[in-house]
DNA sequence: GAGTGGTCTAGACCACGTG
DNA sequence: ACGTGGTCTAGACCACTCA
């Protein structure tokens, strides 16, 4: 069962991102909306809420929801996008190289986090465009998943994860850094002399607040890059 | 007038801060809240939604809003957040060399977007530690700011904008990458011999849609690092 | 003054987790 | 069965923008 509210949701950034509400233009009023859609004026603003946090309006007082350039843009870090969902959105011809897919009983000491079961280390080589652009090294836990075969982490973990397993994945911290790395690491990701990548590492978590995944996500900084939308916190 | 949901929200981000909620705890129910607070129950919801994209609480369907773990981290690039503001949380010894003051007709093309307006540019280097840390070149739109004190520029243009100026910062977009400088530049921060420097470049939008500040920072990326929360989109 | 978004209320029904 | 959060409604009053 869909929400009401995300139907809107759906509807309206549809609308935007298809430029039928194109940048700079008004979207209707939070009145007639709830009267387009059929709900009441709280249900559309939470919708417009959520469009809100997105980046694609920006809500003025007295004047209306404005609607914002930003749809194209993309690319953020700060939502949990994965490596299929961007190329998928910015068709870029991307292939993942498995390099290897093992259970391991403990993670690296350097994710600073309790972790008692064992976890499914994957490794994985991303390629975009011919040239070899993130290395991936991920630690999913086997409480929730038991096995993970090479065509699932060739094609989308989090689709395997996310349709097939049905798990809820709500939120994770990154830390991102700039890091020297070992030679092997160097002549994989083809990077200059310095060896210089940056390195993300992510913890995710499940909606009950319990620690699902682990990723170590090396970039060569040369074609590293990500956009991100910001708000200002009223806090 | 601050709003009741505002209250809410801080009192209860200041006592999960201050461990009178701890990490792992469950925060009273949202109906006790309501109670406590003499709010309605949506209220509450709202200050639990804004706690909750603070990444300060997790909601559990069915069980209630538990504390995480997060509120030490801090040092997010994916809130609008200053330089000031992140030193005050972190403790650290800074100091803030304004090193240019001058109005200039355009802005680096670089930054792509339309500007008509003169700016004020401000060119400042952040010393952490005695270590050159960052070096923040900022374009202030002369439509809403006249001119920029020395004293202001070393202590805080934000404070400056939002208390005595009344701006309302409403959001930003950040392009992270990472770029080799010009000698000058790597000179000014140190870097290692490569010149590899992060950049990051900020758009800064007020309330209106209006584009009020363009900058441009250069991390030196040996001490460069920052921590994100992100949430899955729904969308 | 009319229309817009911002805040708040009181109530309803549902799906979920636990005992 | 009960309490929890998730969704939704219908209404109210306010502050703001603009003609």
């Amino acid at each position: 069962m869909t929400a009401k509210q995300d139907m809107i949701t759906r509807d309206l950034a549809g609308k935007i991102r298809h430029g039928i509400y194109p940048p700079k233009s008004f979207l209707p009023s939070e009145n007639e909306l709830a009267g387009l859609y059929g709900a009441s004026r709280n249900t559309v603003r939470k919708s417009l809420e959520d469009l809100t946090s997105l980046g694609l309006i920006q809500k003025i007082k007295g004047k209306g929801s404005i609607v914002l350039d930003f749809s194209r843009l993309s690319f953020p870090i700060s939502r949990i996008t994965t490596f299929n969902e961007l190329n998928q959105s910015l068709g870029l011809k991307a292939e993942t190289k498995v390099l290897e897919i093992k259970e391991v009983k403990e993670v690296p000491e350097d994710f600073s986090c309790e972790n008692t079961e064992p976890f499914i280390k994957v490794k994985r080589l991303r390629i975009i465009d011919d040239e070899p652009d993130v290395l991936d090294v991920d630690y999913i836990s086997t409480k929730y998943v038991k096995e993970i075969s090479p065509s699932v982490a060739e094609h989308s973990l989090y689709d395997y994860f996310e349709n097939d397993l049905g798990l809820k994945i709500s939120y994770a911290v990154k830390d991102v850094s700039v890091q020297t790395v070992s030679e092997d690491l160097a002549q994989m990701l083809d990077l200059d002399p310095d060896r210089k990548a940056v390195l993300v590492k992510s913890m995710v978590y499940l909606e009950d607040t319990s620690l699902f995944q682990l990723t170590a996500s090396y970039h060569n900084p040369n074609r590293f890059r990500f956009i991100d939308f910001a708000r200002r916190s009223k806090i």
